[in-house]
Order: structure tokens, then C-alpha cells, then sequence
RNA sequence: UGUCCCAUUGUGUAAUGGUAGCACAGCAGAUUUUGGUUCUGUCAGUCUAGGUUCGAAUCCUAGUGGGACAA
């Protein structure tokens, strides 16, 4: 339970279909503390408040420690090899899903529930999730790294409900509150959403490591000044600071020579990808050539591509451009409404 | 040194002599369980000095700066 509505709902969902109820909240990350009593956050606090409305048990777990070591570091570390991390991506098995089934081990719970907008399916002995019944909430491209065991005593309450549903469900059982809420979330763990900040402040000597360097374009003329490559991902048009007439996007960094590469929308759909640290879902494995929709970011439909598995890692062909693809982010394969993979982007350049 | 061309917001450009528009960048907001994208709004300009004209970015003169030719 965060202290949200998604969270809460699922709560009151599951109380209401008679299920014994135990919330669980973390503290992942030295958040405000309530102003009132200093001595939790205020997501916690909320929290602990809705489960006391509910009359369920609730437990608080300090996993800040695990939280620094697993996503944090992990994030740092693909900005400053130039790569885009997804924080979310990592932190729900890592975090979430561990400690959540951790803690209903020892509270001998067989099921754990979160509020996120997903479904689960099971066909030929495979778990596998299926998107929301809301499309426009969806969050199962952030669930792809989930595995069988953790699926297995999964359960998403609200996966069938749509935003609106939610909603209306928090203001008739007197949580109304809640139903008001602000949607934003951005990086859980950076306040004031300034990822950029973030990493000036977290990683020591900065300014040492990573050198202000060259804007090129795709011939290798320098068409402006960078400021160190950790403040750039590919695909951003904002903040670059050079004029062309037309927008320019980052098209790659290049952390070897210190170069960022600028160019044009055109010249930033690409239709080849690599990516590594699979997990299969719905299937054990794919045929070559397999056609699936391919999601490359959160917000997006998904492109039609043909998929090779080459050892351990996956080649993506997409039969159209796709746009900004990107190391580091997620790609995750559909079939219809299922997950039937998921991988990291590796690279975008063929390769042998 | 001689001739010619150019000079508009931070950048690139537009405006039959009638009082300045567009794009990009910047800034702000919207959207969002990653980053990026996208959308909306907004700031900002006629090189300088004279002159012609009811009126000049637009015409004339000089200056300044840049470019192209030329022994």
C-alpha cells in the first residue's frame, strides 16, 4: 500500500470479496517526513491511515538499504555508461515482488496483491500478464521482469477496473480523498523530478568524470557544446540548446569519444534492435521470425516487428521505423493482450 | 587598395514603402508509476548615424561588420 488509490482499492477489493487483508508499506527512500509527528513519511502515514480505516493489519518496511543497492546504484550506473535506465522496471521484482512475498511467508499469507494495472493469465502451465482493461493505464511494460514464481501467487484486484471505475469506487466507500489525488508519481525516489540533479548530486566529482563535450550531426560536424552525457537520453529534443530550424533529437551518445549525435525526427526511427536479460512469459521460447507487437516505451501502442531468438538475446526487426530506440529502456513483446516476453534493449546497430 | 553582395528577436529566415510573421532554441504549464516524446501558452528583433516620404525593415548617403571577386 503507498498511500495512493490504485493501492487502496485493491485493498478494499479484496477485503470486500473476503479475503483476510494485510497491508504492506515501504519506505524505500528518505522521503518528507509528516510535518506533525517527524517520525514517518507521509505516503506511510496515509497509508497506515486507510488501513485502519479498512480494520486491516498493516506492517511497514524499511527497505531503504535494499532499495539504494538494487535501484539506485543500478540507475547511477546505466547514466553514466550512457545508457537510460527504468528504474520500475528493476524495482518491481527486485523490491516489490521479493519482500512482498518475503513478508507473506513469515505473515503466512499464500497470495500477495498490488495496485497496479495489469492482469494474469495462465495457459499451458505459464503464468503471464495480459494489459488492463484500461488501456490508457496499462502498466504491464513495467511488469515484464516478473517471473513464474512470482506471478504464480500474484493477484491485481484492479487490472479489471478502469481509472474512472477506481475512482468512483474511493468516493463511494468514503475515500474521498483519495479519489483526488494527484496521478503524478515521475521517479519515486527523486522529489523534485529532476533526474539530472539527482545525478550531479549522487555521483562524486561529477564535473570530473563527465566532461562538458560536442553536439555532432550524423557527419561528425560539432554543431554545439554538450554538458557531460549523463544529462541526456536519446530521443530528447529539450534542453539541447541548438537552433537548426527544425527540432533536433538526440540520436546517440557516444561515452567512448565524449560526442552526443543530433539529428532530425526522420533520422531517429530506427528498425533493428538487440536485447539481452529475456524473460519468457506466456511462451517458453519463440520461433524465428515470430510476428509480435513491440512496446519500446511506456507510452506507446507498440510496433509490428519479427523477432529472432539468437542465444541468449532476442534481434528485432520492426517492419516500419520505430522511434528512439533506446539502450537501456525495456522492450516488451504482445500477443494480443499478452506478454509473451520481455527483454532489455541492448543495442540498435546490427551486429554479427 | 578597387568593384560587387549582405546585415531583421539567442539562431535560421519572411514581409507590392504603410508600421514585423514563421521555425528552432529559451521559459512556463498540461500529460505521465522510468527517461524521452507530444500538446498548449509565452518572452524576445529590423547594425549605427543622417536623409527622402504623410509614412521605411523595405529608397538614398556615410559609417561599422561579414562575404565574393580583383595583382
Amino acid at each position: 500500500m503507498s498511500g495512493g488509490i490504485d493501492s487502496s482499492v485493491a485493498a478494499i477489493l479484496l477485503k470486500d470479496a473476503g479475503w483476510e487483508v494485510i497491508g504492506i508499506t515501504y519506505r524505500i527512500y528518505d522521503n518528507p517526513l509528516d510535518s506533525d509527528t517527524e517520525e514517518e513519511t507521509v505516503a506511510i502515514k496515509e497509508a497506515r491511515e486507510v488501513a485502519e480505516r479498512l480494520h486491516i493489519e498493516h506492517h511497514t518496511l524499511d527497505l531503504r538499504r535494499e532499495f539504494r543497492e538494487t535501484v539506485i546504484d543500478y540507475f547511477i550506473r546505466e547514466y553514466s555508461e550512457g545508457r537510460t535506465p527504468n528504474p520500475c522496471v528493476v524495482c518491481n521484482p527486485a523490491i516489490k515482488w521479493t519482500y512482498l512475498l518475503e513478508a507473506a511467508d513469515t505473515l503466512n499469507c499464500t497470495r500477495i496483491a498490488t495496485g497496479h494495472y495489469a492482469r494474469i493469465g495462465k495457459e499451458n502451465g505459464r503464468y503471464f500478464l495480459k494489459k488492463a482493461e484500461d488501456p490508457l493505464k496499462d502498466q504491464t511494460y513495467f511488469l515484464w521482469k516478473l517471473s513464474q514464481e512470482q506471478l504464480a501467487r500474484t493477484l491485481f484486484p484492479i487490472g479489471g477496473l478502469t481509472k474512472e471505475e477506481i475512482r468512483n469506487i474511493a468516493r463511494s466507500k468514503g475515500f474521498a480523498r483519495l479519489s483526488k489525488k494527484s496521478e503524478s508519481q515521475e521517479i519515486c525516489f527523486i522529489p523534485d523530478n529532476n533526474y539530472r540533479k539527482f545525478l550531479t548530486d549522487e555521483i562524486p566529482d561529477f564535473e570530473k568524470i563527465f566532461k562538458p563535450g560536442d553536439f555532432v550531426d550524423n557527419r561528425g560536424k560539432v554543431i554545439g557544446a554538450h554538458k557531460g552525457f549523463p544529462n541526456y537520453t536519446i530521443g530528447q529534443r529539450k534542453g539541447l540548446g541548438v537552433a537548426a530550424g527544425y527540432p533536433l533529437y538526440v540520436l546517440s551518445i557516444d561515452p567512448q569519444s565524449n560526442k552526443i549525435i543530433l539529428g532530425s525526427k526522420e533520422e531517429l526511427g530506427g528498425s533493428l534492435l538487440y536485447a539481452t536479460d529475456i524473460n519468457y512469459m506466456k511462451r517458453q521460447t519463440l520461433c524465428d521470425g515470430e510476428n509480435l507487437s513491440v512496446k519500446i516505451r511506456y507510452r506507446n501502442t507498440g510496433y509490428d516487428a519479427s523477432v529472432y531468438p539468437e542465444g541468449h538475446r532476442l534481434r528485432i526487426e520492426f517492419r516500419g521505423k520505430a522511434d528512439a530506440i533506446t539502450p537501456g529502456q525495456s522492450c516488451v513483446l504482445y500477443e494480443g493482450e499478452d506478454v509473451v516476453a520481455g527483454g532489455i534493449i541492448h543495442s540498435v546497430r546490427p551486429e554479427k
